[in-house]
DNA sequence: TCTGATTTGTTGGTTCAATGAACTTATCGC
DNA sequence: GCGATAAGTTCATTGAACCAACAAATCAGA
């Protein structure tokens, strides 16, 4: 059996604390404050809402202007009394996050700065099943090339990758283990994406497609309050991922999510892994089709515009009963008060939701007085993309000052 | 529908890092090196080990002298050159960490020190199901009155107390919300037992039976390199607790882990949640005893000591089978390589084991290449009582300033 | 139009925890 | 008894946040 080369980050790490880590964690509590709050906040908002002092907020702003990570804007008069307020805001095509993903169906590249705006994008749709990693990941470095060019023309530094896959991957560096749909089997990713790319210098990243489009759906929802939440994809397969206290759960090895294998009927269907009465057999994505009598290979829109709706309402209905079993299930165990629906069950929620809200009244033990809240998901387009590219934001929120030393030199 | 009195804990606190969270990171960290490394390590040692210089490992060492949370032992000459080192560990008898319970068949309290010694302990066999809290509570109360006169007249300080009850509490504060075993509805509990024992300037903080019997089990595994584990603890009813690098995950509200109402056949016995074939059905102890043919009123043992072996074995394997299937499930979502068997199960666990991993090696889908251990616990004599007290500590560890200046004034 | 009130942002001295280098203490080996 | 070695301590230095005072820019009212 192979050894598990991602080690596991153990308990509270064991490193002291010195004047620097001070500076290091409110200087990123400050770029947080700009870039997660609604309103350009001012020095002084800042110091009111973090607790330090105006003093200490203008030296940390200083510091992340001469940074290049944030700006200020022209003060505004604020009808009040006293020196109108300089509002700070994330500089924009100051950095390059890059998102990257390849799916079953297509593959792409998404670019975003710190503003979180999309600087640019390319997706290629195509048909990955049953291929080998080495062509696939030369054409999506091809992409990468292409998409990023301009951008490195115009001089904007490159921050950080993360790729996608819909498969099982190690904590942050990988290796893939498996990803059936592709017909991956153990594989570094990343190393052949550096290789392709010529990325020496700058970190790549992957992790589960799931695990990342949850991470972009936890950064819609933070703002609604929600930051709890089971988020389901569906596709060929049935992934997730656990969003707690606005943090995605990886796992032990970083596999977690894995829904679609929870048993439904022990007397069902065989699975492709090999067990009976997989939820993958009654609502994964080929099982609705057959169940609805259409090809396989027509995309799930068919479903919507099919002919034969009443067989098609029945097929959904099916498919929402084992989904909102094995999502009862998966509530009691980790306790979340919403569920995502997102993949093709976005698309698909009016005619879902109601069979997996009554199997979720009738199976989660908390219901009664905490009910579940159970929506379609906010961020649909390639929301992997946009999660992966997010994640490296992350990174750089949480610490600053590595970046702008790794700018300045 | 009742509100959530809990508010999330939201996502990163935005809490201010001033020179203090300094001193109380590292205070901490030497604190914890202290108590929780095998060997009484020297102030040289925990320089060596943090990473902090040794003139900081001493000032904040004295401190900790100062606050009467650890003491040196007599200097070992260590057969090497060199001045001999000066052992540091954690005081004896220096405060009391409480542990309480309310189980269905016995009340306790366990009281430990830092060092980890049991300085009292007190358990009260007895029936309480379908009772009402009062009473119990009152019971309890006397229990824990009894148990601590000796040592508060010896002078030791009560540093907190953590109540583990068989059932849904909210985090930390509680309220109970039910405990179908005891027959509890909600209720607070801890103002209950505030009352009843005039804990007033005390914190009393309470959690599920389960999630504090893990947090035992943690301690015991964490030195031989297991921070990742599901706990399952079969009483009448089946709990359980997810430890996720060395910590238990509580979930939205505090009420994760319940694992026994999984859906294990949809054809199945009617469960006492109202719907039918739950895990508790297959694998909870009345379903065990039932299936063996033996008096439910019986404890446990009865199973290994009955003269109808063939019987009870089969009985075992049909419950390990729907257990192994329900964990199946549950580390598909969670990805963790260890599952623990607790509570009935871990006398149980011979007779469970090889259907349990059976289970795993059909339905986990890294099994094949990262397999997956299941072990009976090591914390077993009311592990909750040792978990709740243990949890008291880790608050003390986490921040030992706090109470230090809560003891000197 | 000027003055006072008000709020924002900045400046310079102060505080405090960790650091680093030198120093003291205590042992071992020869 | 002496040098080597390691443990623990002392003290000046560094650096980040704090505090209080100040400068800057606006509004409101006389």
């Amino acid at each position: 059996m192979t050894e598990h080369p991602s080690a596991p980050a153990g308990r509270s790490p064991i490193t002291p604390a010195r004047q620097a880590s001070l500076r290091e964690h409110n200087l990123g509590m400050v770029l947080d404050q700009i870039v997660n709050v609604v309103n350009p906040p001012s020095r002084a908002d800042i110091a009111a809402s973090t607790g330090l002092t105006r003093a200490t907020v203008s030296a940390l702003a200083d510091r992340l202007i001469a940074g290049g990570l944030i700006t200020e804007l022209a003060p505004v008069s604020s009808q009040r009394a006293g020196r109108p307020a300089v509002p700070l805001v994330p500089a924009p095509r100051s950095l390059m996050a890059i998102g990257l993903e390849v799916n079953v169906d297509y593959l792409g590249v998404r670019i975003i700065d710190l503003t979180g705006a999309v600087l640019a994008e390319q997706v290629v749709t195509g048909n990955f099943r049953a291929t080998r990693p080495e062509p696939v990941m030369a054409t999506l470095a091809a992409v990468f090339a292409d998409t990023v060019a301009p951008l490195t023309a115009e001089g904007i530094p490159l921050a950080g990758c993360y790729l996608a896959l819909p498969g099982l991957v190690d904590r942050k560096t990988g290796p893939l283990r498996l990803a059936p749909n592709l017909g991956w089997g153990p594989v570094d990713v990343v190393a052949l994406l550096t290789e392709a790319t010529g990325l020496t210098d700058t970190p790549v990243w992957m992790a589960n497609e799931a695990t990342l489009a949850a991470r972009a759906e936890a950064e819609m929802l933070r703002p609604l309050g929600v930051h709890s939440f089971f988020y389901v994809s569906g596709e060929i397969g049935i992934g997730g991922a656990i969003v707690n206290d606005g943090a995605v759960m990886p796992g032990r090895h970083g596999w977690s999510g894995e829904i679609g294998h929870t048993l439904i009927d022990p007397l069902g269907p065989l699975c492709g892994c090999g067990a009976l009465g997989c939820l993958e057999q009654y609502a994964g994505k080929d099982a609705l089709m057959r169940a609805a009598g259409l090809d396989l290979a027509l995309p799930v829109d068919a479903l919507l515009t099919t002919s034969d709706r009443g067989r098609t309402v029945l097929a959904l209905a099916a498919g929402g009963r084992a989904l909102g079993t094995a999502l009862s299930n998966t509530i009691n165990l980790i306790d979340v008060d919403t569920v995502v629906l997102g993949g093709i069950y976005a698309p698909l929620a009016p005619y879902l939701l109601p069979e997996i809200q009554q199997e979720i009244s009738a199976r989660v033990l908390f219901h009664p007085w905490s009910p579940v809240t159970v929506q379609a998901a906010q961020a649909t387009d390639y929301a992997a993309l946009t999660g992966g590219a997010m994640t490296v934001l992350g990174e750089i929120v949480r610490d600053p000052s590595s970046w702008t030393q790794r700018i300045l030199g």
